[in-house]
DNA sequence: ATTATGTTAGTGAACGATCACTTACATAAA
DNA sequence: TTTATGTAAGTGATCGTTCACTAACATAAT
């Protein structure tokens, strides 16, 4: 303590040596949420502690509560900016000139790659969509049942059809994520992006028929 | 006291009366099982209390305890047995001898049934199968994965091509149930069981040929 | 018949721990 | 000086669980 006091008056180099925690853009808001999604995903939301998350990023509980108003909101804020951004994705897809095979295609490969990239995320949009769903705008560049189904409405199915035909579809490569999850599918899912698109594009097909 | 001591001697017939609710046989360990399954699936585990659930039930906090060893041991006992339940109900469809789209068929009517008739059991299983999906045994009779898989297995598909069409065939039931507990899809799950049907049926049959 | 003893199923009031969140204060940057 | 960002030490509420105790009934010895 007497050694820092005497030094003080004209201080400035020794922040410099420290790499501060703090202080560095926005650098701590995306370390806060990497760490809450990572922690979400294992452990589950209510299994997370506001105590758990700042230490893994680094910083006290206090300062976390500067950057987001509260556990939920941080918990909700990410859910839907990944989900919207999924969202997005596939209305990318969609809104290529080319036929409905190579969009079933091009989405499947889009959400197998996800899941290879980051699992932690894929994680949590899968088993936290319940407790966010209802919060969810029903409008295709936010909410990902929208922009499938919009993709098959588009390729000519009716909504009545496009509505099953969307969950069977999205169930179709939700189911094999799951167990990829859970260990009874191994691999990248990736390596079954082509045999899953096929299936896909059977009940499409089948739907568009019948 | 004077009334009860003067009345006291020779009484038994006082009690027959009053449907007591306690000293009912099983009953009460069949309505908290029935509450708490409810409540469960409405506001999850983590957002039920126990409090909430002796409640309901009819009974005090404490009393739960004389039949439950813990509010997660609860939540566990009613996940396996109904989750196990489903799957003997998919083996005695195998054990039947029929062909595989007739087996098909009946699986899923059967799982638009119980989707039906009980949605809070349903919709309990489905949300939080990731809480107590490891704590299931790896065993057809009482792991809905691994009755489907084997079905598929019995029905000539390799252990590899039936892991991934169990899941796909699985995700074309799972995901309609979640487009109907959000609303996305009315009426009964069982008017659209031929459908999903069919599609199953496609899945199955391009995995077996392929 | 009465009494002693035991079991089962219940009550309601704690208990200790944990949690999300707040407050008071520090410090560095603008 | 003001603002943004941080820390440390709280706060009150809630939760799962336990505890001491009781009511109702069964059984067997007295």
């Amino acid at each position: 303590m007497s050694a820092r006091s005497q030094a003080a008056p004209a201080r400035r180099a020794p922040r410099a040596a420290v790499p501060r925690r703090g202080r560095d853009g926005t650098a701590t808001r995306a370390r806060i949420e990497a760490e809450a999604l990572a922690l979400f995903a294992q452990k589950g939301i209510d299994g997370t502690s506001v105590r758990d998350i700042a230490l893994r990023a680094g910083l006290s509980e206090g300062a976390l509560y500067r950057h987001f108003p509260s556990k939920e909101e941080l918990a909700r804020e990410l859910f839907l900016s990944h989900y919207a951004a999924l969202a997005r994705a596939i209305c990318a897809v969609d809104a290529r000139d080319v036929g409905l095979a190579e969009k079933l295609r091009d989405v499947v490969a889009l959400a197998c790659r996800l899941f290879d990239e980051e699992p932690a995320l894929f994680a949590y949009l899968l088993i936290h969509q319940h407790d966010h769903l209802r919060h969810v705008p029903a409008t295709p560049d936010a909410n990902v049942v929208e922009a499938v189904a919009l993709l098959l409405r588009d390729a000519g199915l009716t909504p009545e059809r496009a509505a099953l035909a969307s969950a069977m579809a999205l169930g179709c490569v939700v189911q094999p994520a799951v167990f990829a999850l859970y260990g009874r599918l191994d691999g990248p899912l990736a390596a079954r992006a082509d045999e899953i698109a096929r299936a896909v594009t059977g009940i499409v097909e089948g739907a568009r028929g019948a």
